[in-house]
DNA sequence: TCCGATTTAGGACGAGCGTCCCAATTCTGT
DNA sequence: ACAGAATTGGGACGCTCGTCCTAAATCGGA
């Protein structure tokens, strides 16, 4: 099955990226993490472009599913929900003090590269930005959604941002309760 | 004169490091932009880490000098300061839009790369660290003006970061105005 | 079972990279 | 004016990169 191997690749090139950045990733990196020939990589995949279009739908995907995820796994608390988003800055902190953030560190390098694929890198945002939006919204606070999730992406980005540079599990500690009280008071009472 | 050769060497590698990465940034482009030939670079810097470290060096040249100058531009007032800080935000606002924050993305790359040089890079952030302790300190914030401290920069990395991704000026304008709320709410009134 | 399509391995290519070398030029002190 | 040092230009090197090709192996339907 060429499917399976194709994955593969792509799961590989999705780790690698993160792990090492797209430019400082090779062919011959992402195929000997999988283990298997150049030649065969060239099968699935022509351009280096295409694996990472592929590693970007592949976080899509990804992403699309935690957001439904945290859906079921909060309820029908829209507080609790964010919460949710807060809380992987912990669970992923070991990565994060060593990688940062997957997507801002992804949309930070094509920035710079100028690459084309960088508009499909800002969906990634996007999609956290709008499920972010809607669970304020759907706590009563419509005309500020959008910027209390962007707020909240922001404060997000700079934590994994400082984390990565520091190597300071317990600053992100800190400041993943400084956010969680944050929300608290942007929460209405009611609510 | 070679000293003017080679600071514009650094100078030219400096902008080019911010806007197109270190990676990125070859030999080539650096000799091409300063107007000289690839062994005269090499006369002056035999390897690519040596013109890393120069920049370096040269940021936190620059950046000292800019704490000095804040400090008489502020005068003795340590919220003014800081504000000062805040402010560079709004002044290299263009620049952040299109190519991030200048010591976050150098960073975040050097760590993604595994350089030896990210630790060099990291005393960019300490430098600014340490000052805004010093003004959170002499706010009479003595024990939290650490946290604070690291708290302002992760918030000021936040946006540029988000900036950079978004290429959005309104909302570098929006969290910077509500940075410095943040601000005037943690400074002591008496103060 | 057998044939066409898919998948795989492995190498070849041109370009660009960091690095290095050397001859020509320019500077500097006497 | 001149010798020695510093500076400069230009090219060569070995390597890795993304890309591409071809032949062998494997698979899947009739």
């Amino acid at each position: 099955m060429a499917r399976a191997t194709r994955d593969q690749i792509v799961g590989e090139a999705d780790r690698l990226f993160y792990e090492q950045g797209f430019e400082h990733t090779s062919f011959a990196d992402i195929a000997a993490a999988v283990g298997i020939s150049r030649g065969n990589f060239y099968h699935h995949f022509k351009r280096k472009d295409e694996i990472l279009s592929a590693v970007i739908d592949r976080r899509l995907e990804a992403t699309r599913a935690l957001l439904v995820a945290w859906e079921s796994e909060a309820g029908d608390s829209p507080a609790a929900r964010i919460r949710c988003f807060i809380r992987i800055l912990i669970a992923n902190r070991a990565k994060i003090l060593r990688h940062g953030c997957p997507v801002g560190t992804l949309t930070a390098e094509l920035a710079k590269i100028d690459h084309p694929s960088l508009s499909d890198a800002g969906r990634l945002f996007a999609l956290f930005r709008d499920w972010l939006a809607r669970q304020f919204a759907a706590l009563g606070l419509g005309p500020d959604a959008d910027r209390l999730a962007l707020h909240l992406i922001a404060r997000s980005q700079g934590i994994a941002t400082l984390a990565n540079a520091l190597g300071d599990a317990a600053f992100v500690e800190r400041e993943v309760a400084d956010l969680t009280r944050w929300l608290d008071r942007t929460v209405p009472v009611s609510a």
